[in-house]
DNA sequence: ATGTCAAAAAGGTTTTGA
């Protein structure tokens, strides 16, 4: 199963980076952020393509800003909008989506971006993430947890910390709130994949700062330990960065593994009942 | 020039958010 998330900054503008990559990625799920329309809107604009594609789609919208969606082609049940107990600012805001995909509790998500440190926003960011984990601690035990987290955990994962001094995505209190909601059991299985390596999801429009790769990795996947174990790939798409018309984050693309227990997807056949494969010579009886 | 982009209200540009 190949899940994978997305701020596309607009699904509106995206469109003509959207669909091509969903039919060249082929992604099983796929959270969307920012997709800035209602759902109406969303449902007229992109209904019947992603519906062609074999897409359910889950959304939590609103006019202009903000926006999630979960996209799936493996089952979406028990959809839940919201992240029950958070704050607004001073209303609800569309920052949460949360569904079962083939077996798996995906959470689709747009953490505020806190704005200045020891601002309302800011304070409204570390209220929503401590209504977040308890919503996932008493959730099941097959979770990830994708999306815009608008907090690089680690200095690592900034082009240049000393350019972050004071602002807001790397302060103790977020990176104290996302270690929160790691310490439930979830693993950033990007940076568990690629422990060392230069590796970020978003990159500012202005100043070629995707061409000189100054970034950074806000964008996660988190997962917890059944899931991380079934982790076969785990990367981020900069292709879809490149090229005319990007949003200004990458997309991140995790591959899993079937299930253990089997009970996802159709039971492959031992290879004994299977006959020989084309091309593999047997022992020939005397 | 905060070397850009997007949305909306206004208005043919400015404000807000990221």
């Amino acid at each position: 199963m190949r899940v994978a998330t997305w701020n596309v900054n607009s699904v509106k503008q995206r469109v003509p980076r959207l669909l091509p990559w969903l039919d060249q990625r082929q992604p099983d799920v796929v959270c969307l952020q920012e997709t800035k329309l209602t759902d109406v809107a969303f449902t007229e604009l992109l209904g019947a393509q992603l519906a062609e594609r074999g897409y359910e789609v889950a959304l939590a919208g609103q006019a202009q800003w903000n926006g999630v969606a979960i996209l799936s082609r493996v089952g979406l049940d028990d959809v839940v909008v919201g992240v029950e107990g958070a704050p607004g600012f001073p209303d609800p805001e569309a920052r949460a989506v949360a569904a079962t995909c083939g077996g798996v509790r995906v959470h689709s998500l747009y953490v505020p971006n806190g704005r200045e440190p020891d601002s309302d926003h800011y304070r409204y960011k570390l209220s929503w993430l401590a209504a977040l984990r308890d919503v996932v601690k008493a959730g099941p035990g097959e979770a990830m947890l994708c999306g815009d987290m608008n907090i690089a955990p680690t200095d690592a994962d900034v082009f240049d910390p000393a350019a972050y001094v004071g602002q807001t995505h790397v302060t103790a209190p977020e990176r104290a709130a996302l270690t929160e909601l790691q310490a439930l059991g979830l693993h950033d299985v990007v940076r568990e994949r690629w422990p060392s390596e230069r590796v970020f999801t978003y990159w500012d429009y202005r100043a070629g700062m995707f061409h000189q790769d100054l970034g950074m990795r806000i964008d996660l996947m988190l997962a917890s330990a059944p899931v991380a174990g079934r982790v076969a790939a785990a990367w981020v798409d900069r292709h879809a960065r490149k090229g005319t018309g990007p949003s200004d984050h990458a997309p991140v693309i995790v591959d899993l593994d079937e299930a253990p227990d089997g009970d996802i997807g159709p039971v492959v056949p031992p290879p004994s009942s299977r006959g020989p494969r084309k091309g593999v010579k047997l022992p020939q009886a005397k």
